[in-house]
Formats: C-alpha cells, structure tokens, sequence
DNA sequence: TGAACAGTGTGACGTACGTCCCACCGCGTA
DNA sequence: TACGCGGTGGGACGTACGTCACACTGTTCA
C-alpha cells in the first residue's frame, strides 16, 4: 500500500475516528482487491460481509428489478465506502458492485472490524453519522425523482459527479464521469435517449460539452439553476 | 409511562440491546409527548437532537419541495423509531414530523443518550444494524419510483401499511391507515387522482373496500402480483 | 481493408400520468 | 335550513417521457 492510498484511506469515515497507530492496526487487515473495467466485484443476492474503501478509480452499485432493468445506486470514487450495510445489518447484497474503470479496493472483513466496533465506540459514532448522511442524501435524490423533470436530474447528477470528480481548467470544469450515457440514465432514472436531449439540448445552450464519457462544464450558474 | 408503553419501548431498536436493566435507566430519561391530529412536533430546517418513538399513534414524516410540494417519507406507528438522523449527525431536521393521528411519543435527547452510545458498544452496533435496514428499504422505495407504475406503488403501499397496521377479521384484512387519499398520493409520489383512480379500480375489481381512511383488502395475493 | 460492435444522435409515435374541472357527500357551524 | 369545508369520485385534455427505429461515428479484431 502505498503513502498515497493510505492517505485516501484516511478520509474514510471508518478512518476518519482513529489516531494514527488504530489506523495503522486496522490498515493492516485490509486486504488489496484489483479490478478491470466492467469487471464484477459482487452480485446482488450474494452473502458477503466485506466493506470496501475505493482506492483509485469508480465503481458502481446496481441494482436489477426482476424484469432485468438496472439502476445506478451511486458512482463512488475514492476515499468513498460501500458493502457496509451486509456487514451492518447480515443479509445478502442488495446490489451489485461493478468496476466503472480499471480500480484498486481496499476490502475489509467482519471478523477484522467486529473489534473495532465493539471496542471503540468513536467508531462506531462515526459509522453511524456516516450513515445517517447517507440516509439523507438518498432522500434527496428520492424527492428529485418525484418533483424534478429529467433534465433537472441530469442536470444535477452533473453537479454532483463535478463535484467529486470534476477538475477546473482554462476551458471550464472537467468532469470525467466515466459513464456512458446509458449508464447516466440509469443513475438519474431514465431511458438513455431522453437523457441524451438533455445533454444535447445543454450543449446546444452552451452550458457545457459534450465528451467521450465526460462532460466540461461552462457555465455551472445555469446548470444549478436548472437542477432546482 | 403504562406497561404497555414499556412493553411497545422494547420492542425500538434503541432498546433491543439493552438488559432490564438498561433499559429500566435509559426510560428514566424519556420525556413523554403528546400531540393532537395535526399537529406539528418539528419542522425541516429547525435544529434539534432529540430521537423519539411512538408509543401510541401516528406520526408522518414529510418533507417539501422549494415551490411547497409535500412528499411524505414514511408512516410511523407504536415502536418505531425517528429523528435519530439529527442526532447521529448534527444537522437541521431534513423533514417535518406531523401527528396523522392523537398520539404519544416518548423523545431521548442527546444528552441522555449520548453515554450509552460511547459505554454501551451493543447500543451503537444495534443502531447501525437498524439504519442498515433503513437504507435498504429507503433503496428498494427508490427502485419502486424509478420501474414501478403508480397503480403498482400505491398497491406497494397499501400492502406494507398492512402489515403494519393491518388487523385480520372475518370479511377481510382491515387496514386503518388514518391517511386521506392526499397523504397516500405524496407517499407514493403520485397525484391524488390518480391515487383515486387506481384505488377506485382495485375496488371495482373486488381486490379491496374502500372506507373513511382505511381499506379492507379483501385480496391480498391479486394485491401482491400487482405490486410487482 | 472490412466486418462487427459499442456508443451516440435524433425523429415519429403512443401512453401514463399530471393538471384542471366540477359534482357529490358528510359534517360541523351559523 | 342553509352554508361552507374537507375529502372523495371521476371526466377532458395536454404533455413529458418511454419505446421503437434507424443512421452515424469511432474502435477493435479478423
């Protein structure tokens, strides 16, 4: 592990709590996980009871309705934590977890972290506000399915993936998603097409451009406008 | 506080872990509440820390949208647990909670709770066991909006407040929700008529009785396969 | 060099559901 | 008795968005 992810991994909300020697001691049952493009980490349906803490790249939570539709749950990027409900709670994955570019993961097991938890209560406090910012967030996002228009949810699924991944140049603010506009539908909801004039129709207003699973963002007023 | 009210106490996942014991002392701290039809315990955006559970009665959680549209999070009745979120993480209240019916809530702040939390490592992992499940369901609710239609969602509905409120007798499953079909349309995120409709429609299909408030399903398994 | 394929761009069409209406019913209050 | 008022029932109409269809581009693999 290198100085750089074990400075990733500070940021995690798991880490977040420790000092520096708890960091260390915990750090040292993670288990290094790497995984191509498309790549599957687990399935829907499957027992597990491992959390993971991205260290480089994207991955991607899906969920499949049972006539075989899918949806994005969230596109996480590093320092981000997920697989921590089935160890929370012990039953089978909700969703899926594949790889949206070439990633690295730290994976950490129930056996590992039980003490952690037991014998640390900062931690657990931590997991537990983790949690709770979480439970908001997906509350947002489900008031935005019933009162925003697609182009506002593409709109703001912009800005949210801008503001975890997005690098401001001369030009304006580079998102580089990493998701095909197939995928973008199914984080915000909608069929790839509808989502497709809205991008499109964005651009046409100059208020971004439009690139190879990426977007550049010139004019984030009137994007944010949009989303509300 | 009756017996009954202890009784309903132990069954909210902040009780679960504790001994007689335990929870004997945490009860000692609870302040009763009482609130009429109507009324409105706490607002979004109001700061607080308090965590309650009903001990009799109703409660929604609801929240509105900028231009005053109201979308209703869930329905909580005896033994359920909410306003946990502000105090695991200290923000402004992100919903209202608003009394459906009279009812009685027994409020902990944070304060009291605080040193179970950090003393009592069960307690915590019991809660986070507790928020896993609710962002599990919160997930599946999501999933509803995005593939379900609204006949679907609100057939959903009616099944899970079933299950809840719902008491078996001879001509049927009688389900005394305490919801105008209003509240029912914003907690499935649809609009009033068509909530109407689709409900008129199960009637006449002799899937359910409409009543004042409540539904007698008089279907469960027709119900169930349109749910789906 | 071409064939196959994944991803994008765009138009035509149908429909589920929202909005706008108004009628009706029961209930409390003047 | 009449009058509002909150809630329900249900029709007419518009539209946002899904589905289908097809063309276009760039990239990979014979």
């Amino acid at each position: 592990m290198t100085d750089r992810d074990v400075d990733v991994l500070s940021k995690a909300p798991l880490f977040e709590a420790l000092d520096e020697q708890g960091a260390k001691a915990l750090r040292a049952n993670v288990a290094e996980v790497r995984l191509a493009r498309g790549q599957t980490l687990f399935n829907e349906g499957e027992t597990g009871d491992r959390l993971y803490v991205v260290l480089e790249g994207k991955i991607k939570l899906t969920r499949t309705s049972p006539d075989g539709r899918e949806n994005l749950l969230s596109v996480l990027g590093p320092g981000e934590m997920f697989g921590e409900l089935s160890l929370f709670d012990p039953r089978p994955r909700t969703a899926s977890a594949v790889a949206v570019t070439e990633c690295r993961l730290a994976g950490l097991g129930h056996d590992d972290l039980r003490p952690w938890l037991t014998g640390h209560p900062e931690v657990a406090v931590h997991l537990l506000r983790a949690l709770a910012q979480r439970l908001r967030r997906t509350n947002d996002v489900m008031a935005d399915l019933v009162f925003t228009d697609v182009p506002g949810r593409v709109a703001k699924a912009l800005l949210d993936l801008a503001e975890r991944f997005g690098q401001p140049s001369d030009v304006g603010l580079h998102v580089h998603h990493d998701l095909t506009q197939e995928e973008l539908a199914q984080l915000v909801g909608a069929s790839r097409e509808t989502v497709n004039k809205a991008l499109a129709d964005f651009a046409a207003r100059g208020w971004l451009r439009i690139e190879a699973r990426a977007v550049v963002i010139l004019d984030v007023e009137r994007l944010r406008k949009r989303s509300r």
